[in-house]
DNA sequence: CGCTATAATAAATGACCATTCATTTATTTG
DNA sequence: CAAATAAATGAATGGTCATTTATTATAGCG
């Protein structure tokens, strides 16, 4: 909570979003490795030196950008959900989302692909990223509860879902991989009997 | 090929294999964007400028130990590797294969995952990767002409059962799973049930 | 041993890095 | 308008980067 004590000017909301596009678009363009602050504050079309107001520092900076495209992507995979439809009705939902968020926001799923492979990784509050995506454990732990999934732990569900969906939307990992509505359906249909019991 | 014309110093196998572990040693504690030539250098207990006698550049440093490691991984998941076997059989295999692979030399994993997701990436010739596999992908083809595999293309294949393999093996990327022969059995069944007919 | 070719290296180079500092600019309130 | 406060920045700092250069060490052969 910030207390405005007295005058003041007010941070420009214009920059902070260029800020956030600005570092997506650099570390993908780049890389991790060849990402700089000038670079992104370039790209961005500010001074290095007003990044430090907006963040504490580099870390800071692709840390917070981490967790705000995790955020816009459990937002995305959850539209439409509804915790009172058949379970596969649910993760076919989610899975239609999944490509949908990936081919509009292909930018995003690479950075988090890079960043999540970084020992950047490591400074995330993975409670707070975890907690995006609780609706689904919940539906998860219900399919087990209701003997309609397999009785594994939450992380083997993911990877047998989630990470497909991810990687398969990703035209840089499938080239083979055509992404069309029969396509979608068929991958589901792996997915699903993956899991199910 | 090299052609010795005349008398010349011979290079020293130990340190190339040196700086090979070096490399992978320092990707994966530093991370890929801090990684330096003269850290790896300095790792490999070697002079920086010499790194340059054994590789062109950083790039086809980074590069050839990628190759490097796919190779080794092939083997490693090749090794029992008998086509006139059962379809799940061999799979099951592979699939054993690569967590022993995984458990013993996670360095390894960690590395390709953190190079396959910078944009070195593109710069791997990925018809002499794909070469590594090819038996594999003759026996899927096999297991899809006998109605065995369901039609889809190899990388669909591929993203339901090698993906999950690394991805369980990884205790990184899988805090919550516990490997043990029953679990490597359990997950086994779920990708079995994704790709079988 | 001395010749030759190459491995090996220390040191240097210029570019770029993250971050800070001194200063200026913009905004709000009295 | 003027005072107050924080946003914004250009320029500087010290460090590290990838790579090259000039030099030395080493090995095999006549």
């Amino acid at each position: 909570m910030v207390i405005y004590y007295s005058v003041m000017r007010v941070k420009d909301e214009i920059k902070q979003e260029a800020l956030f596009e600005a570092t997506v678009k650099v570390v993908n363009e780049t890389g991790f490795a060849q990402s700089s602050v000038s670079k992104i504050a370039k790209e961005a079309g500010i001074s290095p030196a007003t990044l430090y107001i907006y963040y504490k520092n580099k870390e800071d900076l692709l840390v917070s950008t981490y967790v705000q495209i995790k955020q816009n992507l459990s937002t995305a995979l959850l539209v439409g959900f509804d915790d009172s439809r058949p379970i596969r009705d649910i993760l076919k939902r989610l899975w239609t989302n999944a490509f949908h968020f990936g081919t509009q926001n292909r930018a995003y799923f690479e950075f988090v692909e890079q960043f999540s492979n970084s020992p950047y990784a490591g400074l995330v509050n993975s409670a707070e990223v975890e907690e995006f995506f609780e609706p689904l454990a919940r539906v998860m732990q219900r399919g087990i509860d209701e003997k309609i999934l397999k009785d594994v732990p939450f992380e083997v569900l993911t990877v047998f879902v989630f990470y497909p969906a991810m990687l398969l939307s990703s035209p840089k990992l499938c080239a083979g991989f055509e992404i069309n509505e029969g396509s979608i359906d068929q991958t589901f249909d792996l997915a699903w009997d993956a899991i199910r019991l």
